[in-house]
DNA sequence: ATCTAATCGAGACGGTACGTCGCGTCTTGTT
DNA sequence: AACAAGACGCGACGTACCGTCTCGATTAGAT
C-alpha cells in the first residue's frame, strides 16, 4: 500500500561503490559525505535517507570490498587452514596498510562501525572454528586444540606485521608460521613440506 | 647565528600531558586543539610550532602514554619472555583499545609518524631479539628460532585480539599462548624472507 | 538546473544592520566577521557564501549607511543645488570620519568593491548632472556650464574637509562654497577631458 | 653619560626605505613589520625601539615619501597658485590611488598617524594661505578672499576626484578649475588664458 | 486523468574545528 | 646599552565537513 515515489534502487549501487573508490584513494580521512554525494551524482540528502552518519556509509563500502575468501573443507584440515591463512595473508596485502589500520581504529572508536566489523570477522572465525573441530574430531589436529587460539594463532601475526611493525608477509612467512602455530598449538606432528 | 629565545622546555611536557588527559576523556573525537592549548595555558600558535598537525599531537601524546616495559634477562629465556609478554598484554589492556588503534592508524597513514613508531616499536623488538639470541646460545630455546617469528608469534595475537577481534586477553591466555609459540616457533628453522 | 533552498532573504538584512551597529561601535578595528555573525544569529559560512571577504562585508554596511539624499527638481535650480550640497554636507557630518575614509579606502584597494562605490556615486552624479542642464536650459545657470566641473567644486571640498584636513562643516561655510562654486564654476566654458 | 653599545645611525634610514617600498608596493594591506624588518636585515626588537606600533613606522614612511614641492611667491599670486594647484595634482597622480585612500583612511582611524598627516597638511595650508594673505595685499585677488576657503575650492576637487569618483585629473582640468575657484571665491577679473 | 505522497537534485544553513597570519612582548646570546 | 634571532600569547581570519533544512521537479500508485 505504498504511496508516492518509489527509490531508485541503483542509488545504493552507485553510491557504495564511488564511497570504496574513495576510501581506497585517501583513506578514511580524504572520504567526504559531499564528495561521495557529488561523484555517484546523487544529493546528500538522498544519501543521508539511506545511511544515517557517514560511518554507516563507510560500513557499507567496507562490507563490498571485503570480499568473501570461501573457507573450503576438503577433508585435510592442516592444508585448509595453510591455505585460508594465505588468503588472508593475500587480502591483507591486496589494501592499503592504512585502509586496515583506520577501519580499525574506527571500529574501536565508533561503535556502529565496530560492531558492524566484529560481526563481520566472528563470522568468518565461527567457520574456521568448526573446520578445526572437524579436523580435531578427524585426529589431523591434537586433541583439546582451542580452536579460537590456534585461529589467534594463525592469523594475528599477520595483522601485527601489516598494522604495527609494516614488515612484509611473504607467502613463505606464513608457511612457516602456520607451520610453527599446528605443531605448537596443534599438535607435535611432523611438519609436513 | 644567534639562537634567539629558546624554546620554552615546560611546553611539551605540559602539553603533551594535557593532550593525554583529553584523550583518555573523550577519545579522538573529544580532542581539539583549542581545548589543548586553552588547558595548557599554550597558545594555539606556540603548539603548532612543535606539532605540525592535530595528528602528530595526538600521535606525541599516545607515545608518551605506552609506558616503557623494561626487559630483564634472568638467565632464563623462556620466563623472561613470557614475563615480558605479560606486561605487554598488561600494557595493551591499560590503554583505551581505540586509543591503540588509532594510534596505529595515524602510523600507517601519515609517513612521519609511521616511521616514528616503527622506530619505537623496532627498538623493543631489538631488544627481544638480542635476548632470544641469548637464550638460544644458552639451549634454553631450539636451536635455529628465528628471533623475529618468535616475537610475532608471542606478541601478534595479542595486537590482534585488542585491535580486531576485541576479545579479552587474560594471563591464563597468554600464558597458553607463549606456550604453545615456544615450543611452536622455537624449534622451526629460520625462514628466508 | 534546479534551485535547492532558496537563501533566507532576511539574512542579508539582519547581517547589515548588526555589521552597521559595530562599525559604529567600534569602527573597523572593532569589527569582527565572528562578532557579527553571532549578534546576527548567523553561521558565519552563511556571511561568508554572500560577502567574500571582511571588507566586502564593511563596504555593504557602509553603502547601506549612506542614505539616499533624494534630490529634488523644485524649478529653481540654484536652491536646488544647494540644498542638495547642504544635505550630503550633513550625512558626511553623521558619519564618522573614518568609516567614509576606510570606504574609500578599500574601494580605492578592491576593484569589486572600487566599481560597486562608484558606480553607486556615479548615480547620483547623474541625477544632479541632469538637474544642472535643465537649470541651464532655464537660463539659471550660466550658458556653457559642465555639470561634472560643478559638481566637483560643490562636493570635492566636503569631501576634502572631512577626508584630510579635518576642518568642521558648517553650513555657513556650505553656503558661502557654493555661491562661489555657482558663480564661478557655472559661468565657465567647457572643458575638453 | 650615556653608557653601552650606541645606536646604529643606519638603521632608520634602511628601515624607512623598505617601508616605503613595501607601501607602494602592496598598500598598507601588504605592510607587515616582520617583512619590513626582514628586509631591512633588521630585528623587530630594534624597529620596536623606534617606532613603537606599525602605524608610527607607517607615518615615518609617508613622510619621507611626500616630498615637499616648495611654494614660490613670484609676485603674481594666481599665477603662483595655479602653478602650486597643478604640483599638487601631479603628486597625487604619481601616487597609487589606494595608497593615498589608506593613508586618509587610517589617518582618520588612529590618531597617531592623523595627527601627524594632519600636521603635515596643515604646514602647507599655512604657506599657502600666507601667500594668498600676501596677493589680497596686493590688491591681485579680491579683498575679504578667505585664504582657507580658496585652498579648500582648488584642492578639494582634486581629491574628490582621485578618492571617489576616480575620474582622472588632466592639467586642463586643474586650470579650469583653478580658473573657476579664482573667479568664484577670489574675485570677479577676467579668467585669463 | 487527476490527485497525492514519497523521492530526488540542488544547495542554503548552523555549527564546530582547523591551521594560518600578524602584532607587540619576551628572552636569549653577541657585539 | 643596542642588536639579531626567534619563541610566545593573543585574537581574528577564511575554510572544510557534518548533518539538517527547504525548495521545485519527478514519478508512480490510488482515486
Amino acid at each position: 500500500m505504498t504511496r508516492g515515489r518509489p527509490r531508485d534502487a541503483t542509488v545504493a549501487d552507485r553510491v557504495v561503490a564511488v564511497a570504496g573508490a574513495l576510501l581506497r584513494e585517501g583513506g578514511y580521512a580524504g572520504f567526504t559525505v559531499d564528495e561521495v554525494a557529488s561523484r555517484a551524482g546523487v544529493a546528500k540528502t538522498t544519501l543521508y535517507r539511506r545511511w544515517p552518519t557517514r560511518d554507516h556509509l563507510v560500513a557499507a563500502a567496507v562490507a563490498t570490498m571485503l570480499a568473501e575468501t570461501p573457507l573450503r573443507d576438503t577433508g585435510d584440515a592442516r592444508a585448509d587452514l595453510v591455505r585460508a591463512t594465505l588468503d588472508i595473508a593475500a587480502g591483507l596485502r591486496a589494501q592499503t596498510r592504512a585502509l586496515i589500520a583506520e577501519l580499525v581504529a574506527y571500529g574501536a572508536r565508533h561503535d556502529d562501525l565496530g560492531s558492524f566489523l566484529r560481526e563481520l570477522w566472528t563470522q568468518r572465525r565461527q567457520a574456521a572454528s568448526e573446520l578445526i573441530e572437524r579436523g580435531t574430531a578427524r585426529g589431523q589436529l591434537r586433541s583439546g586444540t582451542d580452536p579460537a587460539m590456534l585461529i589467534d594463532a594463525l592469523v594475528g601475526p599477520l595483522y601485527y606485521r601489516v598494522l604495527v611493525t609494516g614488515d612484509p608477509i611473504t607467502d613463505d612467512y606464513v608457511r612457516a608460521m602456520a607451520d610453527a602455530a599446528l605443531s605448537g598449538v596443534a599438535g607435535q606432528a611432523e611438519v609436513p613440506e
